[in-house]
DNA sequence: TCATTGACTAAATGCCGTTCAGTTCTTGTA
DNA sequence: TACAAGAACTGAACGGCATTTAGTCAATGA
């Protein structure tokens, strides 16, 4: 009874979609947010602005639909970059996720604005399933090369992590993907994210341009440091 | 031949400058970067739109004044935070002024959009003099917690820093401010200004909200690993 | 064959930033 | 004190925007 080859109608709206969102992309990297125009994509399109409403509710929706599609093309690269033979060291693990996160950044500086600024005015990160895989897809990545060093001595004067310090779904579905790692490695995933995103950001808004000439190198550093505290130290790893 | 009391219509026009910013952020606080529109302020002053012209440029030219004012508050906050009288260990002031920086950021959410962020649609970081003078006072607070535990051991692996890996403006100002210290111990600096920066950001754009019920516990463990690498470790500072 | 449904247009609503011509009133000076 | 200059402001307009609504038309499935 499941019908296998979709029906032409739903053919041609799939295709007119992706039409739509490929363009408010080009629009996008092109110009940022507020190029993102229903209008002016629908004027591409040689169609009325109106005739979007069929295919996305609101603009914001459109956008979301575009941070979806974004946060899957970094997760990817992520994924990629971690991926890595088995010879591969951990600590060159960490800098190849690292580097990735970072070098995507620098050629999608518009989509990575669009999943971690707030380029939508008064726009609350949505709670839309396909944003929160991917985002789970990037968080599996850190959870990986957490998991290669664990356990790391914790800091001395750290509290301890337990489950309930955690998200209810989040857990579960760390735990399922991860069912040997502790409360205190799943902390330590994220604070790994913070310290990869701290200086992607100031960087990718502008904040290191008067500072820094060369960012990359100050980045190099910072993640030499993060492949101490994740256990990896690449003078003891290779 | 200076005259030192301003004249009638100065003042009274820098009342209806700084009254425009005020309610501009007002807005801005209750509804983000969107809600801040000449008209709806005019409104609210009983005037036109057109005339705000008399005062600022273009929109840009009012949200760059209030990027300016918030910045100035936030360095403001630090500077509080990083004063703390002698008694107080390196490691405590470290905490402060991280600590500073988050709350500031929790209970100022729009404002930090609008600093860190890319609030507003094509906007790029403006050159402009108050806002660089503000991020050169953060800066600076950050440079302070440095110099207190200089010289910090380097990581084995890192590369050597020098004057020019800076910007020359930059260079300038920090050597004046700080003779003392070396090029690595800036690059620490700004490495600190990072991982203060990315969970915060994490924070408050809402990515850490499905993850973590309490953002604060994992903030202070990445920021009692900082003082480790500032080389004011509370365990044997204190 | 035919009623239904989805894609689409055209027009309108009410926002917005910005421009411009014209008005009013304050100001410093002749 | 009279007056020219200029600042502050109004009102109308332009072109842009998202969104809503009513109506058209053709593909669709029973």
């Amino acid at each position: 009874m499941g019908r296998t080859t979709p029906r032409r109608r739903d053919r041609i709206r799939a295709e007119t979609s992706s039409e739509i969102k490929t363009i408010a992309l080009k629009h996008l990297t092109a110009g940022g947010a507020e190029a993102v125009s229903l209008r002016a994509i629908a004027r591409e399109m040689g169609m009325t602005a109106s005739a979007i409403y069929s295919y996305f509710d609101t603009r914001d929706d459109l956008i979301t639909a575009l941070i979806a599609d974004s946060y899957a093309s970094l997760a990817g690269v992520m994924e990629a970059a971690g991926a890595g033979g088995s010879d591969t060291g951990a600590a060159d693990r960490i800098l190849a996720v690292a580097t990735a996160y970072r070098q995507w950044a620098i050629s999608h500086p518009e989509e990575f604005r669009l999943i971690y600024g707030d380029p939508v005015a008064g726009y609350q990160a949505p709670e839309d399933d396909a944003v929160r895989e991917a985002e789970d897809r990037a968080c599996a990545v850190l959870l990986r090369l957490v998991e290669t060093g664990w356990p790391v001595p914790e800091h001395p004067a750290a509290e301890p992590y337990e489950w309930a310090d955690f998200g209810d779904g989040y857990t579960r579905r760390v735990r399922e993907l991860f069912p040997d790692l502790p409360p205190a490695a799943v902390a330590l995933a994220l604070r790994t994210w913070g310290r990869m995103h701290g200086q992607v950001a100031l960087e990718i808004y502008g904040h290191l341009r008067a500072q820094l000439v060369d960012p990359a190198k100050l980045f190099r550093a910072e993640m030499l440091d993060l492949t101490r505290m994740l256990g990896a130290d690449p003078t003891t790893s290779r």
